[in-house]
RNA sequence: GCGCCUGUAGCUCAAUCGGAUAGAGCAACGGCCUUCUAAGCCGUCGGUUGCAGGUUCGAUUCCUGCCAGGCGCGCCA
């Protein structure tokens, strides 16, 4: 409808060009959308204000002229000026019908559309360390990220879902040792826990698991791990030096190949535990990338030994430079330190240069809002190695500040004392954390009310959406129960004509928007569009449901609200599919 | 100090890549259940879109400068 609409204005444009009204050399394509407000129409084109201008013509008396060489269309029902000059376009009633039966018929394919064409896009997100357990900071963005993939290849693009798991580096060191130290205690050993290692319960879990895996196969006594050791913070030492040396303790006293069953061990285990959150919670991937397997391939060194061929890289105290600035960063940045070891900055030059060495036409990142500062050198990696940097898209996720009722919820990293995902998942339940996590724009800070989110009460936007599907489940259950009134779609699109309301008109008018909504959101990446559009969507069929009785006696009417409703139920279902979010039969 | 994000009703947030009278929910107050699920509906109350300029037919949206909050500015990850 609205494609043919602007293929009508195109026309009428050309005309008028054709007649020296309009110069001709302009070449745009009109602008239609949806009417804000009934009294409008259904649908509103700009085009004479645009127009207006460069005709010097006004952009009513312009609109008019427009309107009168517009061909005719048997579904307009009338076209009229309005305000400053906007064309506003009626359609017939039997127009609006026939969206009824697109959804009906399209079924879990309505609101699907081609605007990817097939192009190949990447969705990293999540992404978290290996190193504990996710947290409810990470949920936002495994929620958006889900959403956004889930969106995108309802548009036609063929979407990878990748985890860039972070298996290599100090971090993870430093959890190996934590676990090693863990399982010490497990053997007997008595030992002062270092400040800075990890303290989480799941270390002493993973000890545990591989006490009973190994036996005491890779017990030390205590007193030759921390012979000679520099001291901790709080003996008033260093405690980044103390957690080094540890670390370094451990792998001299285990050797290479102990040393890796242990580190395999954490990595192992905390990433199975990572996945079976995310997928608990509905989020499912594609690939999980090694970031060890980088340095495995040797990867990391040809990405850098490309940036020094071009002549990016130069030599400064000690350490290797790559010349980000001349790209736009602030500063050169460090691929290679003086210990020869590469930077994690290195890593991700050689994993970018990897995703576009896949044939990805587009990679969408997902990061933290605190990782804002490394986007400058990301790209400016991408742009040296001969990418174009347009094909990147970095979407930064705020943190949500969690609340019970009106009181803070405190967290701190380091403590242990932060909420994980797996806590708020059981104590708010899958659907509401998906649902609130994408209610708000990414970029938006966001209060997560845990009071709100678990309260099974009208308050909570969830249930307000899954109720009105539960209602049309629960109306259909009963329409069926009688032989004689079961729903016969081909029978009740005969009789659409039968919906009059001004309600259901509006019900009718909120379906049809239903594809521009997903289309709008794979654009711009912004799924929270979809969570108030069912929002609306419910409303509208609360408002309608309440006002109006579906099963009346009289049969062709009741088929027709029928059909409306069980293509509301449809469109409900495909949207929170989406947000993957469940869509229950009753409640 | 520099950079990024944010600032909209008492609170939490929308606003269709510059459009018409800035909208919802919650909170507050008043109504609607012998009828398809009241997890619902209807009504009332609520605004100088942080401030000041600019761009134009038109600005919450774009530009500049201030103010406030968050985050970042490592040979950490």
């Amino acid at each position: 409808m609205k494609d043919s609409l602007v293929a009508l204005l195109v026309e009428s444009m050309r005309t008028l060009q054709a007649r020296g009204d309009v110069p001709s050399d302009l070449d745009l394509t009109p602008q239609l959308e949806r009417a804000r407000d009934r009294q409008f129409g259904d649908f509103a084109s700009n085009l004479a204000m645009v127009l207006a201008k460069p005709s010097r013509q006004s952009p009513r008396k312009l609109a008019e002229q427009l309107i009168n060489a517009l061909p005719s269309d048997p579904r307009v029902e009338r076209v009229e000026v309005a305000g400053p000059g906007f064309i506003n376009f009626y359609v017939r009633p039997d127009g609006h019908h026939s969206t009824i039966g697109q959804v009906l018929d399209q079924a879990a394919a309505y609101g699907h559309t081609n605007l990817g064409a097939g192009q190949h896009i990447q969705v990293e997100f999540v992404s978290a360390n290996p190193t504990g357990p996710l947290h409810v900071g990470h949920g936002r963005g495994a929620a958006y990220g889900a959403c956004v993939a889930n969106v995108l290849a309802a548009c036609g693009y063929e979407v990878t879902r990748e985890y860039y798991v972070n298996d290599a580096g100090r971090q993870m060191d430093i959890l190996a040792t934590s676990v090693w130290l863990r399982y010490l205690e497990v053997c007997g050993e008595e030992l002062s826990f270092p400040d800075n290692g990890y303290r989480g319960d799941y270390v002493i879990d993973l000890a545990k698991s591989l006490h009973q895996q190994l036996g005491k196969r890779l017990h030390k006594s205590a007193e030759s791990v921390f012979d000679e050791l520099p001291a901790d913070g709080r003996d008033g030492g260093d405690k980044e030096a103390h957690i080094d040396a540890l670390i370094k303790r451990c792998q001299q006293l285990l050797g290479k190949t102990e040393y890796r069953l242990l580190f395999d061990h954490g990595l192992d285990g905390i990433r199975a535990d990572i996945a079976a959150d995310l997928e608990a919670f509905g989020v499912h991937y594609d690939l999980w990338f090694s970031e060890r397997s980088l340095s495995e391939a040797d990867a990391i060194e040809k990405a850098i030994e490309a940036l020094v061929a071009k002549g990016l890289v130069y030599q400064e105290a000690g350490a290797r430079w790559f010349a980000s600035t001349r790209f736009g960063d602030d500063k050169d940045r460090v691929v290679q330190r003086e210990d020869g070891r590469y930077t994690y900055f290195a890593a991700d030059i050689a994993y970018h240069h990897n995703k576009f060495e896949r044939g990805f036409d587009r990679i969408v990142n997902v990061w933290g809002a605190d990782h804002h500062g490394y986007i400058p050198r990301v790209r400016a990696a991408v742009e040296a190695l001969g990418h174009d940097p347009e094909h990147l898209q970095v979407r930064l996720v705020q943190f949500a500040i969690l609340y019970r009722g009106s009181e803070r919820v405190q967290m701190s990293t380091r403590s242990g004392s932060f909420i994980t995902l797996r806590e708020l998942r059981e104590e708010v339940g899958n659907d509401a954390a998906r649902f609130f996590y994408v209610l708000r724009k990414a970029e938006q800070h966001m209060d997560f009310d845990l009071e709100l989110a678990k309260s099974q009460s009208k308050d909570n936007p969830v249930y307000y959406i899954q109720y009105a599907h539960a209602r049309i489940a629960s109306m259909r259950r009963k329409l069926n129960a009688d032989a004689a009134t079961t729903f016969d779609p081909a029978y009740a699109l005969e009789q659409l004509h039968q919906l009059t309301e001004e309600r259901e008109q509006q019900l009718v008018d909120e379906i049809a928007r239903y594809p521009e909504v997903v289309e709008h959101a794979a654009r711009t990446l912004e799924p929270h569009l979809i969570a108030h559009y069912l929002r609306d969507l419910a409303s509208h069929f609360h408002v309608y449901y309440n006002g109006h009785r579906v099963l009346v006696e009289e049969a062709n009417l009741r088929a027709a609200r029928v059909a409306l409703c069980v293509a509301v139920q449809q469109v409900l279902r495909n949207g929170l599919d989406l947000l993957g979010v469940q869509a229950p039969e009753r409640m």
